[in-house]
DNA sequence: CGTCTATTTGAATGTACTCAAAAGCGGTGG
DNA sequence: CCACCGCTTTTGAGTACATTCAAATAGACG
């Protein structure tokens, strides 16, 4: 049942079958369908996510215009940090990219863990370590490296990401208009 | 001595005077010179850096191009998290832009107090949730805004940063040439 | 097949950039 | 005290590239 989720872990701390089985009893599944919010901007996020299968999406919304911050796929975590962390209300939404299998972790549950297992405080800190390396490579692409730049770097380093998600979503987060995208790409075929 | 030291990690977690004194016999002082680098690209970070007085900024080299990445006033915290935590060399310099006086604690010495004393591992946790945050508003400054409206804002959250750093510095940070942001500040002095 | 959405293409526009040079400013030494 | 030097900031002219507005084409799904 949760061996995808085991696995993931372990990567990070040694579990026994018991603190993985005690982590478990708070964990929650939830189907989700394609377009479907797991988030929606104005809740408060209350829960960490775990990619079963599928692909999330997460963006904000910026005088109507949608950008897009990360796209999540099998085995990935996922939460509004800031939210979950202030417990203020988030601005961001949560989406389902297709039809996606997640498991849920209370925050209430991960405080409980804290406090509770020691290893536990040191699976968040480096979760959080993890999260904020994440952010500074897409920071770096965004900041140092031209939009014709960040799409063949995507290229090279998520080319499964190109085939899976449609380039509407990947200009939005590759910060530039659909239109652009197309004409970089057409640039990009007629330039070896 | 460390006064000033205790009283922002006691707004982080409460410690006792023992374990404060514990966590002091591992601290360094370093005094630097304006334009004295505390960290050089191609070095391990091995410390984690409180500024006791003066400024410090970290930036990174992209063809040949300075960009500035944050500044760090009195009581601030900073270490390259990516190169302290992986062991990797550091792609950033840390320059001190004023004579500088930095508290320096040794990575070595956190991973101890992480072991032996849990509250520090709490520490460590919300030391990364924080830095996490600090760059997501970072990163959501240079993705959704203007160079206008960045050094808008710039004005209105931090004005004594403004004061306190050449102006080409502050270019760097808001991601535009300093011809640019000379251009910038003409347009907001003309309109109102 | 028809509708709706996604992608491509075209033309005009805007904004930051480059290259270049002038003006401003601070510090040093005569 | 002033003259000079190096560095910062400003200004000008021309360029590059993503954007906007608009429309055509292509694909997906019922």
């Amino acid at each position: 049942m949760y061996k995808q989720l085991r696995q993931q872990i372990n990567k990070i701390i040694d579990l026994t079958d018991e603190e993985f089985d005690y982590f478990t009893t708070f964990a929650k599944l939830k189907k989700l369908r394609r377009k479907e919010l797991v988030l929606t901007e104005g809740e408060v996020c209350r829960h960490a996510y775990f990619v079963k299968t599928g692909c999330l999406r997460y963006f904000y919304t910026v005088q109507g215009e949608q950008h897009t911050g990360q796209f999540f796929f099998e085995s990935a975590w996922y939460a509004d940090y800031e939210s979950f962390l202030s417990g203020q209300p988030s601005r961001q939404n949560i989406e389902a990219l297709e039809n996606t299998e997640i498991i849920m972790i209370p925050k209430t549950a991960l405080e409980k863990l804290y406090q509770e297992v020691p290893k536990f405080e040191k699976f968040g800190r480096l979760m959080a370590e993890k999260a904020f390396m994440g952010l500074r490579q897409r920071t770096e692409m965004i900041t140092n490296q031209s939009p014709e730049e960040r799409y063949l770097n995507l290229i090279k380093q998520r080319p499964k990401l190109i085939e899976r998600i449609p380039q509407h979503y990947i200009a939005s987060y590759l910060g530039v208009k659909p239109q652009s995208l197309s004409r970089i790409r057409k640039r990009i075929i007629q330039n070896p």
